[in-house]
DNA sequence: TTTCATGTAACTTTAAATAATACGTGAAAT
DNA sequence: ATTTCACGTATTATTTAAAGTTACATGAAA
């Protein structure tokens, strides 16, 4: 398995535009993501479809955050971009007429779906405020003097 | 992303394995999970080591279950098999300088953290034995005959 | 001594995410 | 108007870990 990232990089993403008036290109924030410019469009393409951001073309264009920071949680990102899977394990057939399969898939689908419950709910209860805060906070205490010592690019 | 299927395959082995009393070979094992043979050694090595199960060689020989079936968790069987990722998101370390990048693994990982140890807990408290009882009460629920009638090979 | 079955290493295939390429659309600057 | 900038997206390639496969060695029983 690849371990999936999107979630993490999009917040990456999102806080980073946060810190700015204007909107940022993509290249700008595939520079900083280490990353390509059309993987910062498509993950981005949900969010703005899901109102979350703005996308500008032409000079001066680029991404903008379209919602207050904390009317955002991390479980309403989770969700537009398309909900990917938060468990690392499945089972080998879905529909399987082995009884025994059948059991051991019960007690796993019961652990692991309560697993998924609590967190989407941890989610639901962080919004992209506190991160910024929390940001905010880790610059503080450090010894560098502007945004622009802690940020990439 | 695969999705890693070793516990739940090792679960119904397992069960399987209860069903009888002589040693089941991995040709056997591998038929019922619609899996390779070699597939069967390499995840069961880890329970041989762990204790777990116990393999003979030659005529008559194969896998057997060395402990009861109610002294065994899925949560033992979990870490025999080396403990594999649970969670199906991880975090970009391109960037591990950024204080944005570390606000929001903290916050991911807190919440990852927690979900993991939930299904931890969850899985120390189902033992082989329940997993078979629920087998069998599948079973009993059914109009077949046999315990050969629900599983295969 | 032949046959059966596990033990393992090495290699191939597969599934999902990510990266890269190429080309299209529309807006602003000149 | 035309050029430049920046997003939109389809297509293809790369990467990673799991799963499958092959090959050969070891050891026990017939």
């Amino acid at each position: 398995m690849k371990r999936d990232s999107r979630l993490s990089g999009v917040l990456h993403v999102l806080l980073h535009m946060a810190e700015r008036r204007d909107p940022m290109t993509s290249e700008a924030l595939a520079q900083a993501m280490q990353t390509h410019p059309v993987v910062i469009r498509r993950i981005l393409g949900g969010l703005r479809d899901a109102g979350f951001v703005r996308s500008e073309k032409g000079h001066g264009g680029g991404w903008t955050i379209q919602r207050a920071l904390g009317d955002i949680t991390m479980r309403d990102i989770y969700d537009a971009i398309g909900r990917p899977a938060l468990m690392a394990m499945g089972h080998r057939t879905d529909a399987p007429g082995c009884l025994v399969e059948q059991a051991v898939n019960a007690a796993l689908d019961t652990s692991f779906r309560d697993a998924e419950a609590l967190l989407l709910a941890r989610f639901a209860q962080v919004t992209l405020a506190e991160l910024a805060a929390d940001f905010h906070a880790r610059m503080a205490a450090r010894p560098a003097t502007s945004v622009k010592d802690h940020i990439h690019g």
